[in-house]
DNA sequence: TTCCATGCAAACAATTTGCAGCAGT
DNA sequence: ACTGCTGCAAATTGTTTGCATGGAA
């Protein structure tokens, strides 16, 4: 798994953002540093970051995957207003405990909580300016 | 929003199933019934039926959507063995409770838990027979 | 006749993959 | 020279949509 420079690329544009970015935005922002840089290098790259453990995947109920640069265990919250992802601050073991019973061998889950944040409810709630 | 005979077809195709179908499922066993029926028409009416509360959407992490009979507030669990789907005991509202300190207006949250169902457990502890 | 819903096929969005060529060792 | 990763483009998968036709009120 050598270091490409594409994957140097990709892997500073996921951390430089303070957004959870999908893979378009990804090649998006890393097109800006390497113009050529292609759809499948920029997916292959963040699979295999993932798989190494240096990002996460968080897969949406609705629309593209996004990446998160935080990989410790954490849920998120989506504001279906402006579209931003925001941490929860409830934590994964916390949530899990909540399955402990299940006549299951729980290995993980996925949860997207969805509202509207502080921001957009202020904005809403005092039109124009 | 006339009752269509392809409509009652792929309502009751879902109801009648013992599985989580997704739309490709339902288009198959609907086709038994009425074999020229139009993906498009599944998908279409399959939307119809979620919007009236007839049905529920249960959007999966991957994978196709599947829809459920049962629009009662409940969540869900895969086993990632056989794939099927199972109800969670643990009731919505007792999840939703977790999020109630998130500086949020929480509309929603969509969750599937994954593991691994009893009977794939046991499959697994005595291969062969 | 009026109108909505259908069947069909093309369009779409997100993602994956096959392959020839290039970079680094 | 070998190997793996890239760029490019085509293929997949899941779902939506435009449009002409058809069936029911």
């Amino acid at each position: 798994m050598g270091n490409t420079r594409q994957r140097e690329i990709i892997y500073g544009v996921v951390c430089a953002s303070p957004e959870h970015l999908d893979a378009e935005g990804v090649l998006e922002a890393a097109r800006h540093i390497m113009p050529k840089i292609a759809v499948g290098t920029v997916y292959r790259n963040l699979a295999a970051l993932c798989d190494a453990g240096l990002l996460r995947k968080i897969t949406m109920p609705n629309g593209p995957d996004r990446y998160d640069k935080n990989v410790a265990p954490h849920e998120h919250i989506l504001c279906s207003s402006c579209g931003r992802m925001f941490d929860l601050s409830v934590g994964t073991d916390e949530i899990a405990k909540l399955f402990k019973d299940e006549p299951f061998k729980i290995t993980g889950f996925t949860l997207t909580v969805v509202g509207t944040c502080k921001n957009c409810l202020l904005r809403s709630r005092a039109p124009g300016a």
